[in-house]
Order: C-alpha cells, then structure tokens, then sequence
RNA sequence: UGGCCCAUGGUGUAACUGGCUAACACAUCGGUUUUUGGUACCGAAGAGUCUAGGUUCGAAACCUAGUGGGCCAACCA
C-alpha cells in the first residue's frame, strides 16, 4: 500500500487537527444514521461513503444506526433494504443499532433535566406554540406553562410517559432562551406524546424522543467522535451541543468523550431529484415501476440499472467533500460506470435495430463458427465461438446508400469489416413498395488482412435469439427538476425515458443469466433484469458507450440549453466592472492580448460615466493594472466632451511618476 | 427585517495553511493507435480565484464592506 499523497478534504483536515491535538486515533468513532422511512439514494451514498470511508482510512469503527423516533413513518421494509443496500456497496458497519434501543437512558436523562430545571411540561396547542416561537426575524415569547414547578413537571411527564394523556395534549421542552436568534434554540420540543406502535418497541412507549434530543445524544452514548452530516443541520449544531453539555454532567465518567457534529454540502445530480419525499411520488403515481426501478436514482434502481459497488463508490471518491452548494454532472456518473465495465464486462455481439443482409457468393446452409475475443482489455476472459452464415443483421444505422467519406460505415459499393468475420461490400439493395430497405445484397471476402475503415457488428438471422430490450433516458429533462419554485417537478418528466425494443443477440448469450453485465459491441453496457425467464432474456442498457460520431450529428436541445446557462452575476455586470476585471490582469498579458484588451476597454468605455469612473483613481498604487484601464477609459472620455479637472490631472501626474513603464506610456498620451 | 453558512475554468474538488507560471478529474476540442467512431496514449483551449477597499515584501487564503446564493418559523429526520 502506497501512502495516500491525495489531498485531504476538510473534514480529514478537522480529523488530523484533533488528531494531533491529542485525540487518540483509536477514539475515533463514526455513524450513518438513516432513518428508516424510504431507499437509499446516490445522495445517501456520500453520507455513506464519507463516514465509512473514513472509517477505512482510520480503522475506526463505524455503526449503523437507524434513527428511528417517528413510528408513524417507518418501517422495518426500509430497515432491511438499507441494510441491503449498504452491504452491497461493499461497507461493513461495526454495530447495527438503533435510536430506539436508548429510550429508557433519554428518558431518564430527560428527567434529570426536568429537576435541573431545564426542561418543562408545555400544555398548549401546536398552533399556540408556534405561535409564542416568532420568526427568524423576531423573537419569540415565553409558553405560560415555561414555569411549572419540577414537581408538576416530574408528574406531569410520567404521567405522559405511562399513557394517562392523548396525543397533542402535552410535551416535554427543553428550557433555553425564546429570544434566541437561532429558532431551533427556543424552548425546542423534546418529547411528544404519539400513540403508535414502533416496529421494534412495539407498544412500550407512548412518548417519543425528538431528533435534536435524540441523535446527539444517541452519537454521545455510542461515544461516536465526528457525528457528520449534511449542511441543513448547520444550525442544529448549537441546540446539539446545548443538550451535549448538560447530558455530560449525568454520564461523564462511564462516557467522557462529546462528540463533534460537522456538516458538509449534500451531494446534487443534475437532471435527477434527490428528495425521498418526491422519489416516494414517482413510485406511488406509477411514473417508475418501484423504488428499484432501473430510471431511479436510488441505489437498488442503479444496482437494477447494472451499476457496480466499485463504480458508485469511485464516483462518490471523486466528487468530493466540501461545504458549497453543488451539481454533479451525470456524465461524471457514467464515467465511472464505463470505467468499471470496460475492463471488466465481456464483448458480444447484438442487433437492436436490424436490417437483413444477404451475402450472395456466401454458399446458402453453410454455417462457421468463428473465434471471438470475449475481452481485449482482460486475456483471461478467453473466447467463444459465433456462426457466421449467408443472411445476417446489422443496424439500419449502419447502413447508408450513399454518403460522404466521413462515414465509416456500409455503403452501396463500399466495403466494411464485420467484427470477428470478414469483409464484405455492398452491391444492391432490395426495396419494398414504400421504398423501404428490405434487404442489402453484398458480397464478402475471405482476405481480412486488408484496412478498412469501418468495423460492424451483426449476428446470423438463423441462429439470433431475441430478447427484450429496455433502454433508458434521464427521467427529467431539466437540469434540476426540483429547483423550480413555480413549478412542480413533475412538470419536467421525460415521456420517453423508457423504451422497449427486441433486440437479436449471438446464441451464447442463451445461458446469461440474471445480474451478467456484457458490452454489447459498439452499442453499450447492458445487464440481465430480474424479469428474464429462460424462454425470454430481458436486457437493461446501463450505459451508451462514448460516442464521438454521434457528436458530429446536429447537437441535442440539452446541449444548448447547458450553453445558454450563464451565472446571473456576469449577466447584469456593467461596463465599469469588466472594465476593472480586464485591467486587473492587463499587466500580465503578452504585448499582443494587452493590444486587444486595450481595444476592448476602448469600446466598453462608450458606456462608461465620469461619475463611475471618478472613484478608480483611488485604486492603490502598486493595482498598476486598474490604473492602467482606467487611464485608457479616461482618455476615451477626454476624446468626446470631458473636461480636465485638478482631480484628472491629480490621478495623471501620479501616473507619470509610477514605476509601471505601461502605465506611464499611457499617461504620457493624456 | 434577524442569525448562520457558502463563493476558485462549463461542472466538481485542490493549492503543503500567507510564497514557484492556481493543480487534478469530468465535460469540450484536436491528434496517434485500434477488427468496437469504444479503450489506451498524446496534445489544446478554458479561471487569475464574486466586487471594492485594506493588512503584507508577498493574498485564492487574513480583515472590512458590498453583491450573489443557500439554510432556519414540522409535536419530521
């Protein structure tokens, strides 16, 4: 093993810091806390991949832990997929656990706190409370109930925790500060009264832990060292470590270490939406077939879809750890998929949009068995044998009566390589009545020695086994579906996200079975559905090869939609400001670019005021470029009707004093 | 109108914590090889680090202000 020499993202750099503070490395401790209330997404699989990954790095021990408070969402179905889920990305966890199984501690802390009078029975409406709370901009006002006795207050919570109330009519508060500007600090619930039943404690409980009180506390007990999480639990922090602080008074001695939370930005995917919320939508209208639906962005639908663990988890390397808002490009998505498969996935040959050749000096019954590599990029995948016969498939695409010498392919008089066979050459071609093309009539050649240009796959009509095909396309045409506020994301659904062809494959693709990923040659990756039965093999294509030629067709509308896109702030930028921005580097440019700059200062000075300029001369003297501009722009002012003023000539002098010969140049020219 | 967070090529991350010509990956464009218009290999273009001011011999990094974006008012997590 080499010494990682990759940069480290800012969390390690928090890790190494503490590390080198004095934090025993084998204090180090992580967790991945879903809640068990929908599949697992690729935006999970950061989380996923930071806390385990670290995990790796460290040889620290990471738990699952299923942060399960509210039995009215989940379910133990989701508590098995995400096991499921995660184990296929190839993470071992250390412990699975739940939040559930540290009831009776939160609860016990949770009176400990009551009689350190820092928390209260409140007995109001969640629209008097909400109310009393304010709003990010104003503060809020304290409950009527915020000063109970913690006598009341012990009565009243048991009295909650053993039944005797219905649901909405009390909850626990932790007491901190209604005026504070963080919402989340004022007089946060802690416990509500939920008459549910949890699918592991059954009917045990009739009060509920809320996140804030739970999750750290849960990080604490398991003495997890960096708690880490997505960005919106930024200002969770403060309330995570209020309850933290006072909890460590009760458990210290069997739990010394407080955990840190740490937050970084979640991970976006263009044209996908990410929200379990809206995935739920899409699976409960039918627009998918089920959450591992091969279209999904969850992780069954890639794993359907014939993505590997290896691949996910080198995307997840590559996109990084930091604290800004982002969008990964799905193309960095399929990079990684190819990258995998290509060294990994067998070569065959399969016809998904066929048109018959007839080869007519071929003899007619003969059939040979020709060798084909199974892998060129792996010598142990070895061969097998494809027949090879008068009438055979290629793709209509492939075949043109006339075209330009760019196109590689078969046309009328000009001769192509079938793959693993011969040469042939197109001589005539028989049409139908509508003037389709029924059938090309070639003639082959046995020389393969020769260089052609173009290489075809195909595979012999006679011994072609079908198969359905299901081709998939993004599920939404907009780049970020859900980031419209006006509308709804549904709105952006691609109709054809799913098409279903029967394609003809080579016959030893007759014993695939489910899960086998294969490159259909000059097509794509492809992987065995689940649906397939033995009488009919249903294909997933997971990923289109690259395809320059395709690029050199008129561009696709999503293309120059992704052009057009500029960032809002160079939009409205005035001319002063590119002015300013051209100038800062103008001393850098090579005498020929300062010519052109030069120029493009000129124009833009036409829509430039004195009054925007006036301040420039301020700019300090060694952002010799700034001057510089603006000195240019100055004389283009003069040149129409500005008159000299001392403050001009105030800026000119200084100029004609500076070290800067360029500047001095120009200046001189006033 | 408050608080918190963020701002580096088209995209995502770096920059040894203030010091070389701002690096890497994806995407884009070109070339070489090739029985996949794939792969591999070589090369190019693209940012002077949101703006302005300041500190400093020196700023992407530090300070101030501005601009832009995000988050925060569920008995959800």
């Amino acid at each position: 093993m080499s010494e990682d020499l990759k940069s480290l993202n800012f969390i390690e750099h928090i890790i190494e810091e503490d590390l080198a503070d004095g934090l025993s490395i084998d204090k180090l401790r992580f967790r991945f806390p879903p809640e068990p209330n929908g599949y697992l997404h690729i935006g999970h699989t950061k989380a996923i991949g930071i806390s385990f990954g670290l995990g790796e790095r460290y040889k620290a021990p990471v738990n699952l832990r299923f942060d399960d408070t509210n039995p009215t969402k989940e379910e133990q179905e989701y508590v098995d997929a995400i096991k499921r889920d995660i184990a296929w990305l190839g993470y071992k966890w250390e412990n699975e656990l739940y939040s559930s199984d540290y009831f009776e501690i939160l609860y016990n802390w949770a009176v400990l706190l009551i009689k350190d009078g820092k928390a209260y029975v409140d007995s109001q409406s969640s629209e008097a409370m909400a109310e009393q709370k304010g709003t990010p901009t104003q503060i809020g006002t304290n409950s009527p109930f915020r000063d109970r006795s913690i006598q009341e207050n012990l009565d009243l919570f048991e009295r909650m925790k053993a039944g005797e109330f219905p649901a909405g009519t009390h909850v626990l508060r932790a007491k901190i500060d209604m005026a504070d500007p963080n919402m989340l600090m004022r007089d946060p619930i802690m416990y509500r009264i939920l008459h549910a039943k949890h699918h592991r404690t059954g009917n045990d409980w009739c009060i509920y832990p809320m996140y804030d009180w739970t999750h750290g506390e849960s990080d604490y007990i398991e003495q997890v060292s960096h708690s880490l999480c997505s960005l919106e639990f930024k200002p969770h922090r403060k309330l995570y470590d209020w309850f933290k602080e006072h909890v460590y008074n009760y458990g210290k001695t069997e739990l010394p270490l407080l955990p840190k939370q740490r937050e970084f930005a979640r991970l976006n995917l263009s044209y996908t939406i990410m929200s379990k919320r809206k995935l739920l939508r899409l699976v409960e209208e039918g627009i998918v077939k089920g959450w591992d639906d091969p279209r999904m962005p969850t992780i069954s639908g890639l794993r359907r879809r014939g993505y590997t663990p290896k691949s996910i988890r080198t995307f997840i390397d590559k996109v990084g750890v930091a604290k800004r808002e982002n969008v990964i490009d799905v193309s960095l998505l399929e990079f990684c998929i190819r990258e995998d498969l290509n060294k990994t996935a067998n070569r065959v040959m399969a016809v998904l949009d066929p048109v018959k050749v007839v080869i007519t000096n071929y003899p007619e019954g003969e059939v040979e068995w020709l060798d084909a590599e199974n892998n060129q990029e792996d010598e142990s995948a070895g061969y097998r044998k494809v027949p090879f016969s008068r009438e055979i498939f290629i793709e209509k695409e492939d075949f043109k009566e006339e075209a330009g010498n760019k196109y590689f392919r078969l046309k009328l008089g000009g001769e192509v390589r079938l793959k693993n066979a011969y040469i042939i050459k197109a001589n005539d071609v028989v049409k139908d009545e509508s003037g389709a093309i029924k059938e090309i009539h070639c003639t082959y050649d046995t020389d393969t020695s020769r260089r052609v240009k173009g290489t075809l796959h195909w595979v012999s009509i006679a011994h072609a086994i079908e198969a359905e095909i299901r081709e998939y396309d993004r599920l939404f045409m907009h780049e970020s579906p859900d980031s419209d506020k006006a509308k709804d994301f549904m709105e952006f659904l691609n109709p054809n996200s799913l098409k279903v062809l029967t394609g003809y494959l080579e016959p030893s693709l007759s014993k695939a079975e489910v899960g086998e990923r294969y490159q259909f040659q000059r097509l794509g990756y492809f992987n065995v559905d689940e649906d397939s039965e033995p009488s009919r093999l249903v294909f997933n294509k997971t990923v289109g090869l690259r395809d320059s030629w395709a690029k050199q067709k008129p561009k696709t509308q999503n293309k120059t939609q992704t052009q057009k896109k500029t960032k809002p702030q160079q939009q409205r930028r005035s001319a002063i400001s590119v002015i300013q921005q051209l100038g800062k580097k103008y001393t850098n440019l090579s005498e020929e670019k300062q010519i052109k700059t030069k120029a493009e200062i000129q124009t833009l000075a036409k829509d430039v005021s004195y009054d925007e300029l006036e301040p420039l001369f301020g700019t300090a003297v060694k952002k010799a470029g700034t001057r510089i501009a603006v000195m240019i722009v100055l004389k283009e002012l003069l040149k129409k009707d500005l008159e000299r003023n001392s403050v001009i000539n105030e800026f000119v002098e200084k100029a004609l004093e500076d070290k800067n010969e360029i500047l001095v140049k120009e200046a001189q020219e006033v």
